[in-house]
DNA sequence: CAATACGTTCAATTTGAATTGAACGATGAA
DNA sequence: TTCATCGTTCAATTCAAATTGAACGTATTG
């Protein structure tokens, strides 16, 4: 069972959030909307993938909080449908880069600390540190620079 | 208690790695051999950390692997001895570009097998995967400037 | 005014991974 | 050879997070 191709991706997505660190039914949930491409209703996801109103509930506000999905209103109709954003995976990145900054802000922190008597491990932190933060530039330029590219393209 | 700002650095290092899906205990390893700035035994980190030995086999190993620590042998003991390499997180970052990759591959292949009747769905399924591509591409980049940049400035 | 349909929240449960303790194999020392 | 030391492995446990079911609040419908 399972052989369906589209279900095959549906998992495979959910794998993915995982490994991220995101639970495996945001992938699921994200999967199954970029499938569609069109908005669905919470009823709808629960449904489709067979997981409890609660988790759809949460695991899509969070998504959405995240700026990977939108919520839409459909007209005629009181419930909240979601969708894909067109490219989910620049948010994605634009989400790490932003965890990079805080890591980085967090180490340089710990590192201003160290008494002077560990004056090299200060060195050798702060060195590390600052690799997050000029990793976090980059990444935020090469969003930007794929978001022109793609508005390019349209 | 753990006013310490060394322990309060080396359990930061820990709820980083957590995020980023590893043992907690990874990041604290990694820690603490970036302050020490020196080869420590595993009897040493496991003596420091206050974790098993079983734990710190597993984690030194692991990080060994994905080459953020080096194993060194040193002259008049048996006992394996590891050290950070000179910038840890370059590697972390060259990882991440792999699994961008392993990533994009395997997305490519599930929208490939869409059935033709789902065409639209594989198109927007392959832009998705396609951009992890080029992050994977643009990671690769970024970390190669930064090491360039690591050896001039030697 | 019910009565229904919806999304959210929260305690309880389930699930999966991290961590440990103990047993083991290998290596070197005496 | 025997003993001690080291790293690894694996089953058992612990722990944290994901997921659920049920209760709730709100808005809408008739």
């Amino acid at each position: 069972m399972n052989r369906d191709p589209i279900d095959h991706f549906i998992e495979q997505m959910g794998f993915m959030t995982q490994e991220d660190g995101l639970p495996r039914i945001a992938g699921q949930v994200l999967g199954y909307l970029l499938v569609e491409g069109e908005p669905r209703t919470l009823a709808e996801i629960t449904e489709a993938l067979s997981i409890s109103k609660a988790s759809a509930s949460t695991n899509c506000r969070q998504l959405a909080d995240k700026g990977i999905l939108t919520r839409v209103a459909t007209r005629g109709s009181r419930a909240d449908s979601y969708m894909a954003v067109t490219n989910p995976a620049e948010d994605m990145l634009a989400g790490m880069a932003a965890r990079f900054r805080t890591r980085a802000r967090s180490i340089e922190d710990a590192a201003a600390s160290f008494p002077e008597s560990r004056a090299e491990a200060r060195a050798r932190v702060t060195t590390f540190a600052q690799f997050f933060r000029t990793s976090a530039d980059f990444l935020d330029e090469w969003t930007e620079r794929a978001q022109r590219q793609m508005a390019d393209t349209e």
